[in-house]
DNA sequence: CTTGACCTTATACCTATGTATAAGGTGCAG
DNA sequence: CTGCACCTTATACATAGGTATAAGGTCAAG
C-alpha cells in the first residue's frame, strides 16, 4: 500500500503518517524502487490505535510507549499500570474542571450587575471572577 | 513600580508581563526618561485577573475580551454570556473526560492479560482500548 | 509524449502561553 | 568609579501535534 490509501483508511493526512514516522511511532517501511513507502495493510491498524489512544486521553510520547511495550511482549502490567496513571491524571483534569464549573455557576447565578433589579455587582467581594464586574478595580494604567 | 514589583507581587515573570503587553492585555504604561515601564498597584490587580480567568479555563483572547468589555462599560449581560458559553465549553470536556474515564476503568477491570489467572486478552474483542494487548494486530511494517 | 495524480524531501508555519538568551542602558551603594 | 541589580529590545526556543508549501520525481492512461 502507499501512503495515501494508509492515511485515507485511516482517516488521517499523509503528513501525519510521515510525521508519525519521524516521532517513532511507525516503523520506516520499506521502499520501493522509486522510493515509495509501502506499507502493509496493518500499519492501518497501527494509526487507528493511535488516534484511539489518543482520544482516551494518551500523548503521542505515552502512544509510543505503549507500543513498545507491546512489541517487547510486556506481561500487560506496564500496560495497565499506564492505564491506570492515565485514569488518575483524568480524574484530576475532571477534577479541576469542575470546581471551574461550579465557580463559573456561582457567578453566573449570583450576579446580575447592572440590571435593573441590580445596578451594583453584589457577588464582587465573594468570587475570584468578579474583577471584571466592577470598574474601579480595573483601572489600568499609571 | 517597576516591572520586576509588579511582577513579583503578582507572582509572574517578568518576561509574561511584557508578554501580556504585547498581547493587548496590558495597556502599554507610561516611561520614566531612561525608558522603564511605570505602573500603577492596579496592575497588579489586572495580572491577577488575568490569571484567575485562566484557571477558570479562559484562554487569553477571551480574557482580553472580558478587559474590553469591563473598560467599555459593558452592562454584564455579554459577561454574562461569555461565563455561559465557557461553562458550556468545559461541561463538554468534562463529558469527554468522563468518557475516557469510563473507557479506560473498562479497560482496567477487564484486561488481566499475562496474569497466571488470565493468559490471553478477553477484552480484545470489546474494547478499542485492547489493541496493545493482542500482539498479533499490531504487526508492523511489509 | 503529455497530463494528472500520485510520491519524495526539506522547510516553514500554526495555536497558545509563555521562557530564555544576547547585547546593551540605568541607577544606586560603597 | 566600579559593581550589581535592575531595566530595555529583539530574537529564538519550548511544548504538542500537526498542516502547508515549494520544488521536484514517478507512473499510468490516453
Amino acid at each position: 500500500m502507499q501512503i495515501g490509501k494508509v492515511a485515507e483508511q485511516a482517516g488521517v493526512n499523509t503528513q501525519t503518517i510521515r510525521f508519525y514516522e519521524r516521532s517513532g511511532l511507525l516503523n520506516k517501511p520499506p521502499r520501493t524502487q522509486a522510493g515509495y513507502r509501502s506499507y502493509s495493510p496493518a500499519t492501518v491498524e497501527v494509526v487507528r490505535f493511535i488516534k484511539q489512544s489518543q482520544e482516551l486521553g494518551y500523548t503521542l510520547a505515552e502512544v509510543k510507549q505503549l507500543i513498545s511495550l507491546h512489541e517487547h511482549g510486556s506481561n500487560g502490567n506496564e500496560i495497565r499500570d499506564l492505564a491506570a496513571k492515565k485514569l488518575r491524571d483524568i480524574a484530576e483534569r475532571i477534577d479541576a474542571l469542575v470546581g471551574m464549573r461550579q465557580q463559573l455557576r456561582s457567578f453566573l447565578t449570583s450576579c446580575n450587575c447592572g440590571t435593573p433589579e441590580q445596578p451594583g455587582c453584589p457577588p464582587i467581594e465573594k468570587l475570584d471572577f468578579s474583577v471584571p464586574c466592577h470598574p474601579v478595580k480595573l483601572d489600568r494604567r499609571k
